[in-house]
RNA sequence: GCCCUGGUAGCUCAGUGGAUAGAGCAACCCCCUCCUAAGGGGUAGGUCACACGUUCGAUUCGUGUUCAGGGCGCCA
């Protein structure tokens, strides 16, 4: 993976179309009116050929304000304009668009650009080094991801690259949540499947964690340690009833035993819970390293706490005078910054909340110096959104540094079902069987396949019988083609970049040209936007045109010329389809 | 009840203040003597949920209705 650092050489001039443009146009509207109009000059990419490469609707825009009709306005705007060296010719068409139509020449130095740059086609320096946090996944470790954190990964993943590839300098972050109650419940859990592998007869709660990773961490501790751990598990229920109980009561009693485990365990309970933890982080560290996905930090909740930044976070919001004590709590006012009520930082009992050590955590992103914060979270967190930003204005920070990306993840369907994603019943499928069922690059493509704040139904039985005409095959097929007619050419490929591709005419292949002339921009507006999932939507495309130029032209024609310029576009479709493909994380084989 | 999302082809989903709204899958027909058929060509499929408004122009923006999913804890 390249990062912002690898950056060294320069690619060859390469026209921004777009911005040339657009200072033209911006030009001619300084000749025939006001410049302080205010108004938005941007380009169109018009669905027919016979309407130009770009279409832009200012004369449209100012017809209000200018009084005059729209085809009027366009004349005036073209006889302004400047003379480009990019363009053939220039139309008004339908209610009033300017139609720009590149000369052909333009487009045949596209090829050229792509394999010049190679792997820094396509990446630009919109980002200008800024330092930026995407952080993602984060998901408790109290088990195996499963497929809704499989999203949150791909997305975060892909789009970290994205932004990499514009010029950011990214970090990326998991937050470790092992400070809270739900490890005390996993550590409760394991430690009664030990008592059980040891004989012991019991009610293993149902609202613990049923999960089988649980029984292989109690037998691992059992191997490692044999009976060491026993401590008189006839007194684990004291004070609390032996019936299982449902709803509410069943948390109560849940608490009851983590507070009984930990008195008959001392010490030992640390070793339980460190044990736990350690393992089910590195199960989820490899499980994402499998899936191309790596962190550069994984930082610790509980590290907040010990080094006191929590409990500092909450002064300075006491200091500020937003915090209030009532029944025996302390509230943040969040109610002062628009939020539907305050929020509770300490709880009675003394107990910091989730909220407290977040304030904490994201008050320790701003002090580390991001340009902008990403935090990627499950769209169910969305009535999370405004209690943060409250308290980070109220500590003083810029809330629009931090930008906040959904993912949903709405409704898994296993056998025309609706599938349970509960971690705590143990009943859910793993990313770990999703990858290994459909693949590592069909999961990453199949997930950035839709956007990502959209609802989802995720159909598993779809996604594995699927894997064959998964659309991830289809881009790498192209790709794979490609290598195959370069092989079987056997030439050198430094002679395709300098080739002459005034042979490319056909509508086919200026449609591919124009595609590559839009990968440049389509990265731009996928990191812009926090949508990577544009990336597979053009790759997708991209493909498309190939197979179809393929099955319809012959690239190892006897023409030394014309083998050349059509070698030269397929090359530079091919590093295209490469360079998309690497920000999505899924390989490009050159067989298949 | 309040607050977010969303409703586009049979299904899963893109897209857009603009010109004839797209893709994949499913259906039907066709294409390997030829660089990989994991491919291509074609046919069919739509009142862009509904209504009203803003606009030269609305599937796109606004309001309302309706349906669907999610969120509303001294859980994390």
């Amino acid at each position: 993976m390249l990062s912002t650092h690898d950056v060294t050489m320069t690619p060859p001039a390469q026209p921004n179309l777009k911005s040339h443009f657009a200072q033209l146009l911006r030009h001619a509207l300084g000749e025939i009116a006001s410049l302080d109009l205010n108004v938005d000059i941007e380009f169109a990419r018009p669905k027919q050929a016979s309407h130009g490469d770009y279409s832009c609707n200012l004369a449209m825009q100012l017809a209000k304000p200018l009084h005059q009709n729209p085809r009027d306005i366009a004349r005036l705007l073209i006889n302004a304009l400047p003379a480009s060296p990019y363009l053939e010719k220039i139309e008004i068409a339908g209610a009033g668009f300017i139609n720009l139509f590149l000369k052909i020449s333009v487009k045949q130095r596209f090829p050229s650009y792509a394999l010049e740059s190679a792997r820094m086609f396509g990446r630009g320096n919109t980002g200008a080094g800024k330092k930026i946090q995407v952080e993602f996944v984060s998901a408790n470790p109290t088990g195996p991801l499963h497929v809704g954190h499989g999203r949150g990964a791909a997305f975060g993943a892909s789009l970290a690259n994205v932004l990499e590839a514009t010029g950011f300098f990214v970090a990326r972050e998991y937050y470790v949540n092992d400070a809270g109650r739900q490890m005390d419940i996993l550590a409760l859990s394991t430690w009664l499947r030990y008592l059980e592998l040891n004989g012991a007869s019991l009610h293993f709660p149902i609202n613990a964690y049923q999960g089988e990773y649980v029984r292989d961490m109690a037998r691992l501790i059992y191997k490692a340690h044999g009976g060491r751990y026993l401590h008189r598990p006839d007194l684990l229920f004291e004070g609390l009833s032996h019936e299982a109980e449902a709803g509410a009561g069943a948390e109560v009693q849940l608490d009851g035993l983590i507070a009984n485990t930990k008195k008959l365990l001392g010490q030992d309970y640390i070793y339980i819970h460190n044990f736990v933890l350690t393992e089910q982080l590195s199960d989820c560290r490899n499980d994402l390293m499998e899936f191309g996905v790596v962190f550069d930090t994984w930082f610790s909740e509980q590290s907040l706490f010990d080094s006191g930044r929590v409990e500092y976070a909450i002064q300075l919001l006491a200091q500020q005078n937003y915090l209030y004590e009532q029944d025996g709590a302390k509230w943040f006012r969040s109610t002062d910054f628009g939020d539907e009520k305050d929020r509770v930082v300490q709880r009675e009992n003394g107990q910091f909340t989730y909220f407290a050590s977040d304030i904490a955590y994201h008050l320790n992103k701003f002090e580390r110096g991001f340009d902008r914060v990403i935090d990627v979270w499950g769209a169910d967190h969305h009535g999370y959104i405004p209690r943060i930003k409250n308290a980070l204005q109220a500590l003083a920070l810029d809330p629009a540094k931090l930008e906040i990306a959904l993912v949903q993840f709405a409704v898994l369907y296993r056998n025309g079902q609706k599938a349970s994603m509960s971690t705590r019943s143990g009943d859910f499928v793993t990313l770990r069987e999703l990858r290994q069922e459909v693949g590592n690059d069909a999961a990453r493509f199949f997930y950035v396949l839709r956007k990502s704040d959209q609802h989802l139904d995720f159909d598993l039985d779809l996604a594995k019988s699927q894997s064959n005409d998964n659309p991830v095959y289809y881009v790498q097929y192209a790709h794979a083609r490609i290598c195959s007619v370069m092989e079987q050419w056997g030439g050198d490929n430094a002679l395709l970049a300098t080739a002459d591709m005034s042979s490319l005419t056909s509508p086919a292949e200026l449609s591919l040209l124009q595609k590559l002339i839009d990968y440049p921009e389509m990265v731009e507006v996928a990191a812009k936007d926090l949508s990577p999932h544009l990336i597979a939507f053009y790759l997708r495309e991209l493909a498309g045109e190939f197979h179809s130029y393929y099955n319809a032209t012959r690239f190892l024609v006897p023409e030394a010329p014309l083998r050349l310029a059509r070698l030269g576009l397929i090359a530079a479709i091919r590093q295209v389809l490469l360079n998309g493909l690497e920000l999505l994380g899924v390989s490009a084989p050159e067989k298949m």
